[in-house]
DNA sequence: GTCTATACAGCGATAGAC
DNA sequence: GTCTATCGCTGTATAGAC
């Protein structure tokens, strides 16, 4: 048994880690036949449509696994607080401690950001609501205003922390964002 | 007189744009040849070193700018509150209100962080550092944390407002971190 | 389901006329 | 300095054998 990759949501976690290093336009066929060990001929069997389809089951699991263990919690746990400081524990296993890029965030900035428009937008939305509301069931003042902050110092920390090849400076604004969210 | 671009400085902020839009991957010669006016052969002329030379020289006149228009006034300015001041309104104009991207932002996250490293690196540390040294001309308390939790706000700022389509969020990001930067 | 072979368009880069 | 023509390569995608 040669084969490196045995179903389409193996093959979908092998794509993603693909695109998040190489962006979708450096993300090459061959790069992807590489990593997932499928041929040309089982990447088109799984994805009829191509990088373009194999972009959306990425976007798509990438949001399904965001919204199972931040999204979900945040909203729904009895305990709001447990539930952020479980995102910001979630989030900094996530991402490696800044080792590793949120690929919703990078197609964002490119070309793509037209292309999974939607996808992108209500991943960065889903997580802000999700945020407020916690804050608000914790009581905790101008809810909307330290959610958004919190999204966004995320996104920031990570290019920050790669730009200067220095993962302690995601770690830090971690720390700080757990301060700041849950002041009184 | 049909060409587009005079001379070397007009050519690198022509194709900066390019590089802005698509990223480096994605900003093909044909692109740059269309924004530009020139064709590839004036293009290898002004640049022997091919779209590697090109991107060079873009981050270059970029940091170029922003150390003479934000870097230097926060470092010199004999008042270092109108430095800051001035660094959020020179950040607002230069971004678009979060209209632009930033462009080494954009490079910091993909593919090309490895091959600019340096430059990229440079530029967010300047601007940490010279943050820092403004604010501690200030008097202001924690000076550097305050800065580098600024730099990385207006980066995520920039990521956030692009993925929802939101200018609104990059300006609310500026104004919160005029409040932040300056309290006592 | 998986592979290899292949089509063909577009890429970055170069040559050489003007 | 600028252009057009062209090189060699790699890109995505498809066809068809197994």
């Amino acid at each position: 048994m040669s084969r490196t990759v045995a179903d389409r949501a193996a093959a979908i976690a092998a794509v993603a880690e693909v695109f998040r290093e190489h962006g979708f336009e450096g993300a090459s066929l061959s790069a992807i036949t590489a990593r997932t060990g499928l041929g040309k001929g089982s990447l088109y069997y799984f994805f009829p449509g191509g990088k373009e389809e194999m972009a959306e089951a990425v976007l798509a699991e990438i949001d399904g696994w965001f919204t199972r263990a931040i999204f979900s919690p945040l909203r729904d746990d009895a305990d709001p607080e447990a539930a952020i400081r479980r995102m910001l524990r979630e989030t900094d296993s996530y991402f490696r401690s800044g080792r590793r890029v949120c690929l919703i965030g990078a197609f964002a900035l490119g070309d793509t950001r037209d292309r999974f428009a939607a996808r992108i937008a209500a991943y960065f939305a889903a997580w802000r609501a999700a945020l407020a509301e916690a804050l608000m069931r914790a009581n905790r003042p101008e809810a909307s205003e330290r959610a958004e902050h919190a999204v966004l110092a995320i996104q920031g920390a990570l290019v920050l922390a790669r730009a200067l090849g220095d993962q302690a400076v995601f770690v830090r604004a971690l720390e700080r964002l757990e301060r700041e969210l849950l002041a009184e």
